[in-house]
Parts: structure tokens; C-alpha cells; sequence
DNA sequence: TCGCTCTTCACGGAAAGCTTCACGGCCCGG
DNA sequence: CCGGGCCGTGAAGCTTTCCGTGAAGAGCGA
């Protein structure tokens, strides 16, 4: 099942965010879009959904632009994904009453798993993790 | 992430057979479709792509029809989503050089998580806790 | 007021997903 | 060997989602 790229367009996004949140400075749309390879327009639009979805705030004219609402510690891959899908996996047969019970519980359990995975990858570990490669260097 | 309803669909197709598997004989595509609330001619097409990955076998002329081509002790969701969309969890991100690297890991491992689960889920599990359903009502 | 930025909305092509149809091929019983 | 039942296959609509563009409007600072 290939995921689409808004939701990983919206984890770069965040991603760049998160790289400039201890400088407290917004950064503008058109320039994460050129650092993350984005479409700057389409960008908008996913920002603007984060937007609505209290995982971003933006501020409005000169030296304006985005910053994260909340520390990269508190936001996971799964509330970006959240953010753009409604859910992280979503199984149409849950709600399909013609769907076998037993089968319904293996979807949802699929889901429970997805979902239980995409919670626990925060972005601050995502940061983190960068900064543990430099140090492999040395080993 | 909504999933298609193909790999639904197939996946009832496959619990269908499997409830018929100790007989040893072939079910009809109409008599499944109608069964489990498919549109025939489309289940016609999943349970080719079904066959081509040699999770099904189907036989030709009177009483002919499809049946599973291995226990299903040995067929997982994880084997019925692949052969329908190739792999479980497909992040577009682990593609794309463009994508940080961090983030590709992460990705990485969400990816892993779906597989890993939706490997542990094989149809005779499935079928048994039907059973168990049963079983419960009586403690 | 001017210039910068976000905000909003509407549009469009492209692709994928879902479904149905039509026709051909194989197997069996008579 | 002939006909009916069933699988096999490709193609054609239709719908929805994805991806991206464009332009007009609103807030903020100088």
C-alpha cells in the first residue's frame, strides 16, 4: 500500500520546523519549501492543515512565516499522519457490517499496530538521531 | 491512510476459502462474491492476481472454482497485501533522495512495524478465534 | 501608505481505484 | 463431438483522490 507523498511532504515540513524551534524565529514558507524539495504551493496547503490541526502556528507579515506549536518531543509521525489522513491506517472493512468478525479484528489490529508504531516516533528522536550519525563517525 | 478495498475484498476471498479448505473442493467465484458481498466481476480479477502469486489455485469446467493453494496456517494479511499493492506499507519518502535521511529511517521503521504485524496475522489464527468466540460464552 | 507575508478559494490535469462488459478458452457430461 | 458452465483476459467507463497552479484578499511592520 504506498502512502502518499502529502504525508511525507508535511513530516518534512516539520522536520525543517523543528530544526529552527530553539531559535523561537519563523521560517518562511518558500524557503522550506526549496531546502525539502517541495512544491512551494502545495506546500501551503499542507501547512495550512497542520495549521487547523494545532501542530504548527503561523505568523503574518514581514519576518513572518511558520514555527512548530509544540516542542519536536510532542509531536509524532503519527499525528503528522493523522493530520493529513484522518488516521494512520484506516481498513475500510471496519466499517463494512458485511465484513466477517473475526476478520475485523485482524484489520484492527493491523491498525492498532500502525498507528501504536507511528505514535512512539516523536521528532525530537528524529532530531537526535542525526546528531548520533556524527558521533558513529568516530567510533 | 484509508487503504483500497481491494486487499479487503481479498482478504474475505481468502477467508472464504480457507473455511473451505479441509473439504478439499473448489468454490465457485459468483458463489463467494455473493457470499461476502463483492461484485463478482471485480472479485474475478483479485482472485487472478490472488493466483499469479500463488496464494490460490483454481480449477477449470463443472465444479470447478478456486481453492487456497497452501494451508491457512501459511497465508498472512502481510501475503495478501503484497500481492495486492506490493508492499504493505510503502513510504514514497524511502525513494527520494531528497528526503532526509533521519526522516528515512524513520519511515524505515514504521514500515517494518506494518510488515511485522501484518505477518503475524495468518488465516487459520483468524479462523480459530471464531472458535474461541464460541468457547467464551461459556465462562 | 507600501511591501511583505500568510490566507483562502477555485480550478485543472493526471493518475489511480472501482466496477462492469464482452468475448475467448478450458473442462466435463451426454 | 457438442453444449453448458466456468475460468481467463483485456478493455472500457466512471468516480475519486492526488498533485500542483493561480490569483485575489487580509494582517502586520516600516
Amino acid at each position: 500500500m504506498k502512502l502518499s507523498v502529502k504525508s511525507d511532504y508535511a513530516a518534512r515540513a516539520v522536520l525543517g520546523l523543528a530544526r529552527a524551534f530553539v531559535t523561537g524565529s519563523a521560517r518562511k514558507v518558500e524557503e522550506l519549501a526549496l531546502e525539502q524539495g517541495i512544491p512551494g504551493n502545495y506546500l501551503v496547503q499542507i501547512l495550512l492543515e497542520l495549521k487547523t490541526k494545532q501542530l504548527v502556528r503561523s505568523v503574518r507579515g514581514k519576518d513572518g512565516g511558520y514555527l512548530l506549536a509544540r516542542p519536536p518531543g510532542e509531536i509524532t509521525l503519527g499525528d503528522v499522519m493523522r493530520a493529513m489522513h484522518g488516521e494512520v491506517l484506516d481498513p475500510p472493512a471496519l466499517g463494512d457490517p458485511q465484513c466477517p468478525l473475526e476478520l475485523r479484528e485482524a484489520w484492527a489490529r493491523l491498525k492498532a499496530a500502525a498507528e501504536q508504531a507511528a505514535d512512539s516516533l516523536d521528532f525530537q528522536s528524529v532530531l537526535d538521531q542525526s546528531g548520533d550519525r556524527e558521533k558513529m563517525y568516530y567510533i
